[in-house]
RNA sequence: GCCGAUGUAGCUCAGGGGUAGAGCAACUGAUUCGUAAUCAGUAGGUCGGGGGUUCAAUUCCCCCCGUCGGCUCCA
């Protein structure tokens, strides 16, 4: 006997009652909107029948995450049905659905080519609109084997070796077969809007040690509205691509001739990186670190004494001979802020000590990873080591981690997805410490009242850390901030302090990074803003603009006037229209144009218009001065909050 | 590093075995103009680099480099 409940209702059943018998008895309109349902808390699909007992039927709606994972996951059969149909040569590996989509994996002889993608999409319509149930169907271990033996899939052999269960579930759809879990939606036809994004190869099991395959991806909606919006909104980020606006915007470039993943910073680019330089210096020099300066070089010991010499040897450029010793360009800067520490002897009075720096370091990247301003070779850490006593650990990590969210909400970034990483199974350091620390963490996150999530066992061998991750203006998530517990450096230098007793103690060290690279809190910060910077960062803040050749000297003295009062601003007094001079100055994102025509230089004033299309009255100099102080600092200082700005 | 795509003027792109073309930008001249493109003219390229095939290569072949989309990595 079954009790099935669906929307407050029961009723009973008996058995072999599948939950589409349910629905239809119970609540029909329960089916709009659903692609699969939840029994007992378990995604199931319409045509399983349920087990004897208690069955909770919950519907999956198609614009909830879990119905748009199935609808993907079902797409993915679709697109995998269409390959096996068009290539013969095509052997199934994966197809879950991701974020945003769905991808296949497939072993071919021949890669794929853009026609193919054509191909195969006009294949999946056509079995959309045949509109194949999607049957599930249960089988031994070794009857599936047996079954994917004959059909030539040595892929869903050995993932069926893997499970080591003694019944698996296979998918049918027409004449389509394949290993699945499930569920899905009853039939080919649900799936009404969907499209082909782009293929690249994929290594089986993601380990290079394995075959390439060919993975194509894809994505599917549940409304032919909701697809659209999507490529709009990718559309979207396209136009916000920090490597366009980079060039667009004369803010950075790379060079063959120097070498791939190396930055050079252009004036525009050069100027914002100087108002977060100041403003970051500026701060923390309020919040009590000391700024240091480190080589850029070093002898190749210091890097086996931290263990990083045999631990990422392969991310570390090649050692140079110099006079038979073995130096290194840095991939980090701990090692030196730790030396700074061990040139005096340090009592418990000194501490906590913070060492802060922006500390230029070049890692090896494959060349296949690098990626604009947000995966490069040579790159500017926000770096900061701040060494402490046990008992101090707690105020100094609550400390950090409110300083990370101040200097974050002052570049406009509101929203994070924080978490919290624990000690993994291969760690170093006392138990008691990691309990101390990871108490430390949680405790100075709690604090906040912000949400967070915990990865256990994430944590890095060496101690526990907090990750912050900024959401931009799109809803993407951008890795930044770190604040990492260290157990591990402080014991291969043998960093020390003298307690009150006049003991020799270990220091507990944090390592941290507020905006992680400059570089890609840069590349972060454009695509944020879609290049158009607030007016405390733009590298133009404001452009004098005449009409007539006429007003060209009193321009010239609006233009003085502004750069004396800091202003960053250029004067436009070129034989052009101005609404040429208007459109260039809009295309570059300057926060405010100033117009100079006759009837301004009569009344000593100029009339501003902003970024977009806002015009304003005649104002004098002054007055605009005024109207844009409070524009012209980081936004937390605008909010009364704490802090000391540049003001 | 691997798979695939790609590299032509500053930018966006067309072309194609007989040493290259457009639009925008640049420069020169005319125009003195009121909130997103005034008109005309001029100049600009060892077709990413190296090697090979050929009477002839930017075009075909090979190698390398960069870039793009992924895989992998991200202390």
């Amino acid at each position: 006997m079954i009790r099935a409940r669906l929307a407050g209702k029961e009723g009973e059943y008996a058995q072999g009652t599948t939950v589409l018998d349910v629905i239809k008895d119970i609540d029909k309109a329960a089916l709009k909107n659903a692609v699969a349902v939840k029994v007992n808390g378990r995604a199931r699909g319409f045509k399983d029948v349920l087990e004897d007992g208690e069955a909770v039927i919950e519907p999956i709606g198609s614009d909830t995450k879990e119905g748009l994972e199935i609808l993907r996951h079902s797409a993915s059969h679709v697109m995998a049905q269409a390959v096996k149909s068009l290539r013969k040569d095509a052997r199934l590996a994966i197809g879950p659905a991701i974020e945003d989509g769905f991808y296949y994996d497939f072993d071919v002889d021949r890669p794929f080519t853009p026609e193919d993608l054509v191909a195969i999409e006009a294949g999946m319509k056509e079995i959309i609109k045949a509109d194949y149930p999607f049957v599930a169907e249960t089988f031994s271990s070794s009857d599936a084997l047996a079954l994917f033996e004959r059909m030539g899939e040595p892929y869903k052999k050995e993932i069926i070796e893997e499970l080591k269960a003694d019944e698996v579930c296979v998918y049918k759809q027409g004449d389509f077969i394949d290993l699945c879990r499930g569920p899905h939606v009853p039939s080919t036809g649900w799936i009404k809007a969907f499209k082909l994004t782009s293929f690249a190869g994929a290594y089986w099991r993601g380990s290079e040690k394995n075959r390439m395959l060919q993975r194509i991806y894809g994505t599917a909606f549940a409304s032919k509205q909701a697809l659209e919006a999507h490529l709009t909104r990718l559309e979207e980020a396209k136009k916000r691509d920090h490597r366009k606006l980079g060039r667009e915007l004369g803010l950075f470039s790379t060079s063959d001739d120097i070498g791939a993943g190396l930055t050079l910073w252009h004036p525009a680019g050069a100027t914002v990186r100087r108002v977060i330089e100041d403003f970051w210096k500026a701060e923390h020099v309020a919040n009590d670190y000391s700024l240091v300066y480190t080589p850029h070089i070093a002898q190749v010991g210091l890097w086996k004494t931290s263990g990083h010499w045999d631990f990422y040897r392969e991310n570390l450029f090649s050692p140079m001979d110099v006079e038979g010793q073995d130096y290194i360009v840095k991939p980090m800067n701990c090692p030196f802020h730790i030396e700074i520490y061990k040139s005096g002897l340090k009592s418990y009075r000194d501490l906590p000590i913070r060492y802060a720096e922006l500390g230029t370091v070049y890692r090896y990247e494959r060349s296949g990873a690098l990626h604009g301003l947000l995966r490069v070779r040579g790159f500017t850490q926000d770096d900061a080591h701040i060494f402490m006593t046990p008992a101090q650990l707690k105020d100094e990590i609550k400390g950090v981690l409110n300083f990370t969210l101040y200097i974050l909400k002052a570049f406009g970034f509101n929203e994070f997805d924080i978490y919290l990483s624990t000690r993994p199974d291969k760690y170093v350091g006392e138990l008691e410490n990691w309990a101390l620390a990871e108490d430390a963490l949680k405790k100075a996150l709690d604090s906040t009242g912000l949400a967070y999530a915990i990865d256990p066992g994430e944590g890095v061998f060496y101690g526990p850390k907090i990750d912050v991750k900024i959401k931009d203006m799109l809803g993407r998530a951008w890795q930044c901030s770190t604040i990492q517990v260290d157990f591990n450096l402080p014991e291969r230098f043998d960093v020390t302090y003298r307690d009150e007793t006049g003991a020799e103690k270990r220091p507990i060290m944090i390592h941290r990074a507020l905006m992680g690279s400059l570089e890609r809190f840069f590349g972060c910060l454009i695509e944020h803003y879609a290049g158009a910077f607030p007016l405390w960062l733009a590298p133009v803040q404001a452009i004098v603009m005449t009409v007539t050749d006429r007003n060209n000297a009193y321009a010239e003295k609006v233009r003085a006037r502004l750069k004396q009062s800091g202003i960053r601003v250029e004067l436009d007094m070129r034989n052009e229209k101005l609404g040429f001079k208007i459109r260039e100055a809009q295309l570059r994102k300057i926060p405010y144009q100033l117009v100079i025509g006759d009837a301004e230089e009569k009344d000593g004033k100029a009339a501003p218009r902003a970024m977009g299309s806002k015009t304003f009255e005649p104002m004098t100099i002054d007055e605009f001065l005024s109207r844009v102080k409070d524009e012209n600092r980081p936004l937390v200082a605008r909010e009364g909050l704490q802090g000391n700005t540049l003001s």
